[in-house]
RNA sequence: CGGGGCGUAGCGCAGUCCGGUAGCGCACCUGGUUUGGGACCAGGUGGUCGCAGGUUCGAAUCCUGUCACCCCGACCA
């Protein structure tokens, strides 16, 4: 764990030490006390702010509110949708007793056997079910609908194996939650909410995920249609980051929520849940980084650019800092977000170090020569190149290169994608390309059980059935059997 | 739950085979010199060696038990 980030260029062999390295290095979170846990720290709190602030604004422009459910779930709820139970029921914490004491015997705190629970709570590993119990009540007639809900909040699934960001025992999202009157508004909302996502990847993320469906396998426990947005880590593995479920009339039947239509008809809600979680911090930090360390988008950065000067002394300080704050003040008029940092007890060397490892996307350097000159010096994290630019306008100068940096970062992303991308027709060549990372469109049948053999023979799994490109018909790399369009195959985190 | 590893200062480790009363690097503190890419010199603080038994004159080291944590699988966003 000690290892130097430059010490792990092979990243492909080493990938997930080096994600942990940085994750730590970088001062974004480290392991709690409390197994499978992370702490969030200052500065990796800050990116999900960003996160979730642009998210919110999102979700709020597609017409929904935000609200707040219970964290503990009767264990009966769990068991009313079987699909549902069957997905989470290994997975759970759950909540017996209300109640501690001393132990007579003096050893410390016991728990309390007279305050066991009538029945079990479970701490929630999503909230489907607590919601719609709730909806119940909500929901009468045609007139009550649609109800579109979110909720930010912390949800627990006991996974067996953990690592910070991507799958954490304890993790933060937000899940949406939706109710309607006919079958084609969920399924028109389901899609919805993916291009929402969609768009935030892409356009905040600077991610090029790829919008799909998943295969049967794949699919959420209790749900009919699973969409979701599919991005390529550095190494060639997909993550997962962010899903949309069209679930259908399941969880409105197993909570008995209907409403009176137009015709005066009882009929079951149509329904939709969607989320994303600090996964997508993983996925930000394990599709952009270098050696070097985090590589921020500058829409997500928390300091988007960093000043620092370098002075012998107090007065030349003192002088540096006159120049530097009407600099500040213009950055922050065009909407940058900007440090100076005067700190005198680090050295410059230090500071250009440690704000890389930030992934802070711009520097400005500025000491006694630039003054002198009227320049400064400016690095850019996404190509680590130095150029001495005029103070004079040197605001609007950053505010346009963050966009520009952006965009490459984006292009860069991009174009890794495209490069491990390919279509592959043979099970043999499948076998063999798979050991190299990426993403292997082939064609397949269709069936659980051909998914299921080529799981267990490779690793690999349907990331998902893209909703755009190629639709073109073929035959089933393994089996022959006719298949609608190519689908994408990978491994995953 | 299967396979492997580890537990010694805040962090990373050596010492364990072959028992003799604990050390290195980083960090931290003090003083000085420094400051355009993670400064240097000198001095200093900090550990009942995961826990519980046992063997022994003596245990980080040997024996027994136990508890954590990490990695690889199975599971998963």
């Amino acid at each position: 764990m000690a290892k130097e980030l430059k010490d792990l260029t092979k990243r492909s062999e080493n990938y997930s030490q080096w994600y942990n390295d940085l994750v730590i290095k970088a001062d974004l979170a480290e392991q709690s006390a409390v197994r499978g846990c992370m702490v969030i720290k200052p500065y990796g709190y800050a990116i999900w702010e960003k996160m979730q602030h642009e998210l919110d604004r999102m979700f709020k422009e597609t017409g929904h509110q935000n609200a707040y459910f219970p964290l503990l779930i009767p264990k009966s709820f769990l068991s009313r949708e079987a699909e549902h139970v069957e997905g989470f029921a290994k997975e759970c914490a759950v909540v017996t007793h209300h109640r501690l004491k001393n132990n007579p015997d003096g050893s410390g705190v016991i728990v309390d056997p007279d305050a066991k629970l009538e029945e079990e709570l479970i701490i929630r590993p999503t909230s489907e079910t607590i919601i719609w119990n709730t909806y119940k009540n909500w929901i009468t007639s045609y007139r009550d609908l649609p109800i579109l809900i979110n909720q930010w909040a912390n949800v627990m699934r006991w996974e067996m194996r953990t690592r910070l960001f991507l799958r954490t025992a304890e993790f933060l999202w937000q899940e949406g939650h939706t109710a309607h009157a006919t079958r084609e508004e969920a399924e028109a909302e389901a899609v919805r909410m993916l291009n929402v996502y969609n768009d935030f990847a892409h356009n905040f993320m600077a991610v090029p995920v790829i919008t799909g469906v998943k295969s049967a396998n794949e699919r959420f426990a209790g749900a009919i249609e699973t969409y979701t947005i599919e991005a390529m880590m550095q190494d060639g593995k997909a993550l997962q980051s962010g899903t949309s479920h069209f679930l259908g009339q399941n969880f409105a039947k197993a909570f008995d929520v209907k409403f009176i239509n137009k015709e005066n008809q009882p009929e079951y809600v149509w329904a939709t849940s969607w989320g994303v979680s600090t996964r997508l911090m993983g996925a930000l930090i394990m599709s952009h980084s270098d050696d070097n360390g985090l590589v921020l988008p500058p829409h997500l950065a928390p300091i988007q650019c960093v000043i620092i000067p370098i002075s012998k002394n107090a007065e030349q300080l003192a002088e540096i800092s006159k120049v530097v704050e009407p600099i500040v003040k213009e950055l922050r008029a065009l909407g940058v977000s900007v440090k100076y940092d005067d700190a005198d007890n680090k050295r410059p060397g230090f500071k250009f170090a440690d704000y890389e490892l930030k992934g802070v996307p711009v520097r400005l350097a500025i000491g006694a020569r630039d003054i002198e000159n009227g320049t400064v010096e400016l690095m850019r994290r996404d190509t680590l190149e130095k150029q001495i630019e005029p103070l004079e306008g040197i605001a609007r100068f950053v505010k346009d290169l963050l966009e520009d940096i952006q965009a490459n970062i984006y292009q860069k992303a991009l174009k890794h994608r495209e490069e491990l991308t390919r279509e592959v027709d043979s099970y043999e060549e499948f076998k063999e390309e798979i050991e190299k990372g990426g993403f292997l469109l082939c064609h397949w049948d269709g069936t659980p059980e051909t998914e299921e053999k080529i799981k267990a023979e490779t690793k690999a799994t349907i990331r998902c059935i893209p909703l755009e490109g190629d639709k073109t018909p073929g035959k089933c790399m393994v089996t022959g059997k006719p298949s609608k369009q190519r689908v994408i195959f990978a491994r995953n985190y």
